[in-house]
DNA sequence: TCATAATTTAGAACCTGGTACTAATATGTA
DNA sequence: TACATATTAGTACCAGGTTCTAAATTATGA
C-alpha cells in the first residue's frame, strides 16, 4: 500500500471513529506508531485528546442553544395565561450552512415553546397551529417572541396563543397556536410548567 | 467556607464550565489540589478528560441523529412535484425526558423537510404552513411522513404541498405547506434540491 | 550500479492532567 | 488532653501523546 493510500485510509478510519488512538490505528494499518504521527502531521489531524476536546466544545456549545430541555429560547418575561416573551438568537447551529438562514423548525420551535409556557397548567400539550414566516432569519439575528393568550377556556380545555416573532422592528414570523391545558398525556406535544429554562 | 459549602460552590463552578482544571479550582476555591481531588471523588466527579470524552461521545451520538444537514428524516421515496415519503425515528435526542413524547418541532421538522425536498427547483422557502398534532409520538416510534404536491402555480410562484405523518396505521401530524419556488432568498426556510440526506 | 533522496522505524526525553497511595499537619470537638 | 476529621504534601505511576535525533529500509534517477 502506498503512502498516499495509506493516509486515505486513515482519513477514513479517523472520519467514522474519531475515538481510535494511535496504538489502534497501527494495528489497523500495519506500520509503526512513528508512520501513524507522521501522517497525522501531515494531514493535519490532531491527537485523540484534541479531537475529543473539540468536539466536546463543539457540543457544548450546541448543548447551550440546542433544546436540552423543555424550552427554545430564554425565556424573560412571563405572565401567566396572559403574556410572554423570549429571545433565541440564531446561531450557526440553526442555519442551513449553504446560505445562512435559518431552518424554520427553530423559529417554529421557538414560538411554540413559548406558547406552550405561557399556559398555567400542569400540562399543556400543542393541537394545532397556523404559521407564517413572514421572513427568513439570517444567522446572528436575535429572535424576539411574543406570546399573547387570546382565550381561556374552562377547566380541561382549549386556550388559543397567539405569537410574534421579531428581529429587531421586523416581524419575521407568526403563529396561531391551540394549546390543550390539563389533559395530560392526552394530545401531542408535552411541555409542563416547571419548563423554565435548561 | 465549610466542606460542604465549597463542594456546592465545586459543582457549581463544574457545571458551568466543565472545562476547568483541578488547576484552575484551586485558585477559585482557594485549597489545595489534593483538596480539589478529594471533593471530586466524593461527589464522583470524573477527571476533565473523562468530562471531555463522555461529552465528545454524547454529542457524536446526538450528531448522527440530529440534522446535520438540510433535512431532517430518511427520503426513501421521491417523485418531484408529486409526492414524497421520509421516515424519521424518534429517538432519546427527539423526546421530553420527563415523558417521552416527542417534541412537537422534530416531527414538524420531518414534515417540512419534506414538503420542501419535494418541490423540483433551486431554491425552495416555505411560506406558511396549517398543521394539526393530531397524537402525541413516543419515542421509538417510527414517522412515516407522505407529502403531496397539490398545485403547482407558474414560475417563480407558490405550490401548495400537503403532508401526513403516520405510526403505523395512525395519523399523528398533518399539514398544509405553502412553499415559495425559485425566489431565491426571499422569503423564509432555505431548502434547495441538493438536500438528499442525513 | 552506486549515490542520493524519501520513507519508515526506533528510542529517549518530556508534557498534561490526572490516579493511587502514604504520611504529615492542622483544626475541631467531646 | 485525646481523638477524629479535614487538609496539605509528596512520591510513584499512567495514558496518550509531542519533539527530537538517529538508524535502517526502500525507491529512484543518472
Amino acid at each position: 500500500m502506498s503512502k498516499k493510500e495509506r493516509q486515505q485510509l486513515l482519513l477514513q478510519i479517523i472520519a467514522d471513529n474519531p475515538f481510535v488512538t494511535d496504538r489502534e490505528l497501527t494495528r489497523q494499518l500495519k506500520v509503526s506508531i512513528q508512520t501513524i504521527r507522521l501522517d497525522r502531521m501531515e494531514l493535519g489531524i490532531p491527537e485523540l485528546r484534541e479531537r475529543m476536546k473539540q468536539m466536546a466544545e463543539h457540543s457544548y456549545d450546541q448543548v447551550r442553544s440546542l433544546p436540552p430541555d423543555e424550552v427554545v429560547g430564554d425565556i424573560v418575561d412571563l405572565q401567566l395565561d396572559k403574556s410572554g416573551i423570549s429571545i433565541f438568537e440564531i446561531r450557526e447551529e440553526h442555519v442551513f450552512s449553504r446560505n445562512g438562514i435559518a431552518r424554520g423548525h427553530y423559529v417554529f420551535a421557538q414560538a411554540n415553546s413559548l406558547a406552550v409556557a405561557v399556559i398555567n397548567d400542569e400540562i399543556a400539550l400543542t393541537a394545532s397551529a397556523d404559521i407564517r414566516f413572514v421572513r427568513m432569519v439570517r444567522l446572528g439575528e436575535k429572535c424576539i417572541s411574543k406570546a399573547y393568550v387570546r382565550s381561556l377556556a374552562g377547566r380541561r380545555g382549549k386556550a388559543e396563543v397567539d405569537v410574534f416573532t421579531y428581529v429587531g422592528e421586523e416581524m419575521v414570523f407568526q403563529g396561531h397556536f391551540v394549546v390543550y391545558r390539563s389533559a395530560a398525556e392526552e394530545y401531542s406535544e408535552g411541555g409542563s410548567r416547571s419548563a423554565d429554562r435548561h
